[in-house]
DNA sequence: CTGAAAGCGCTTACAG
DNA sequence: CTGAAAGCGCTTACAG
């Protein structure tokens, strides 16, 4: 069912216009809702757009009146877990709206590659949305020319360039520090840190909660250690932990990374949870059907994404509602990768 | 690093034009790369572009010239491995184009929604790339209105409506008999499959490829079990599948099932391999770090997305070169999941 | 309440 | 080789 056959030039206000017997600027009020038109003219003019199928041409309305419904997302990544579901919420909204949804992904962090990317998403027009949780990213947003409509997913609020551009983030701190302490309270010694890379070269938001919890409970504080953001990394550095007889409990900075350590403590004989529990973060789809199934924190990133939406749009039209920050609260899931530590000898 | 410091207006070509002392069709040409233009005039206006940080108006362009270089993707779902797999190859590609890459999610399969989600990624003006997997996007494939440039991803080329739309596909017929085949030869007496949703009411390329391999070894044919797209229908399928003691071979229509079976195989107290085989489809990032690990058929869906835009890039632009129709092949991942059916008693 | 003009920033013929 | 005109499909003041 095309919505209508016409394979040349579809109409336009001018066409619509003389099918009405009316000026093309009456049309203009018409499709804009402007409150002066005449009710008769008006519903002529409606007849008429039905009846030649005509849609406003949004590229001659972005260029006439220099606004332009559309959103770009910069992202170093599109496939994992969080990043996946930020652009998921952020289109959800983007929809709603009537705007649309560009991509452009950040290849590499070499300032000249992500200058350049900044600039194409600047040449689309309308507003930008940068996920800023890696160096590319990062430097993205540091990167959008002022004067350009933006808002930033970030890590964490703390320790941002001194700029005033709207951001939204999750509490990254709060649940490290929840899920760390989820694993003190089950007995552990301390707990061991397989961490993301991190936005910047400062401590993450994450590892920063999970210091936290051993320091409130006096545990001893190992050095985290250097993951990637998938499976592989986690599997590499799981192979070390398995090694350390005294390592009882492990917090993996995503679930992707869990699912590494989980691997690596199986192959090297040691079973989850009896002797060593993991516990990962985000609650990614396939953490639920782990054997065992994984123990993680689970963060709103959809939500996120709207919040992102909402604060662009706030920005773009002065009618749209300004959303208030975020608070997403995390929420621990206990699962079966989690349990006391094995009775000592 | 911002580009240059105007919050003001950019540039136009009349900016250049008057700071290079030509005429701004001259500036048009210079930036077009048209060829009569004397090379001292072009340094000067190359010099007042770089001065001025001009960068040609994207919106006005594609008014003027009636062409976009951008290509919106219409899909049902951005997160699954195989579509997002594909999104990510055709961002990449429609990069390297200097495209600008949409999304648009078709958020439900009722033939309002759909003409209106093919309306809107219409006017956005460009090209059009369609995920036709599920019926949601069989749908949109099929309201494209004629003469709008557009490319479907198609699960099977065959009872395709006749239309001659170009489109791109990969083999998931022979994937699915290669699995089956890979099962059989293992010893069991037959295969059973869990299957994802069909895009059509007809029996999907899988199923085909499965049926296929089982009548050719003379096998029974056991009724396809549908599923969903996520493990949550694995596990449900599982559970059931698990009760039957005959049941040595499970094939699943994607690695997110065979997850779900795992996990229902698990809980019902049957090991795998040892009691039952099984086999995922798609070689999703997470199979090989199961334990079992996952046996898989690996799909090149980067590469359908690459191919998808190349084809789509083609038609748009008579220059670009016009890539064949994507022949990957599948190939057999063969891990701890699979191996000989337990001995009878 | 409605029409005629100018302009958004470009490109595409047309002149010279 | 380069400039002046018309136009892409709309919107935004300005008139009446």
């Amino acid at each position: 069912m095309n919505v209508t056959g016409h394979t040349s030039r579809p109409a336009s206000i001018r066409d619509v216009a003389g099918a009405a017997g009316v000026s093309y600027q009456t049309v203009s009020r018409v499709i804009n809702g402007h409150p002066s038109v005449k009710p008769s003219t008006r519903e002529r003019v409606l007849a008429a757009i039905d009846e030649l199928g005509f849609r406003r041409n949004a590229t001659a309305l972005a260029l006439a009146s220099g606004r332009s419904r559309a959103v770009t997302v910069l992202t170093a990544n599109t496939t994992h877990h969080g990043y996946a579901s930020i652009l998921q919420g952020i289109e959800e909204s983007a929809r709603a709206a009537s705007y649309t949804m560009a991509i452009g992904v950040l290849e590499s962090a070499e300032e000249p590659a992500v200058a350049a990317a900044v600039q194409r998403a600047a040449d689309a027009g309308g507003g930008l949305i940068v996920i800023a949780y890696d160096p590319a990213g990062v430097r993205a947003l540091g990167a959008v020319p002022a004067g350009l409509p933006v808002v930033g997913v970030v890590e964490t609020p703390a320790g941002r360039p001194d700029d005033d551009r709207p951001w939204v983030w999750t509490d990254d701190r709060e649940a490290a520090y929840e899920a760390t302490r989820h694993l003190l309270s089950l007995g552990h010694d301390t707990v061991h840190y397989v961490a993301i890379p991190s936005s910047t070269r400062r401590t993450s938001a994450r590892t920063t909660g999970w210091r936290q919890a051993l320091r409130e409970a006096g545990a001893p504080e190992p050095r985290p250690m250097q993951g990637s953001w998938g499976p592989a990394g986690g599997y590499k550095a799981g192979l070390r932990l398995a090694k350390a007889p005294d390592v009882t409990a492990i917090l993996c900075g995503n679930d992707d990374l869990a699912l590494g350590v989980l691997r690596a403590l199986h192959v090297s004989g040691r079973s989850v949870p009896d002797e060593v529990s993991v516990a990962g973060f985000d609650d990614a789809p396939h953490s639920a059907y782990l054997t065992p199934s994984l123990t993680t924190v689970r963060l709103d990133f959809t939500g996120l994404g709207r919040a992102a939406f909402a604060l662009l749009h706030g920005v773009l039209e002065e009618s749209a509602p300004i959303a208030p920050h975020p608070v997403s609260v995390p929420e621990l899931v206990v699962r079966e990768s989690s349990g006391p530590p094995p009775a000592r000898d």
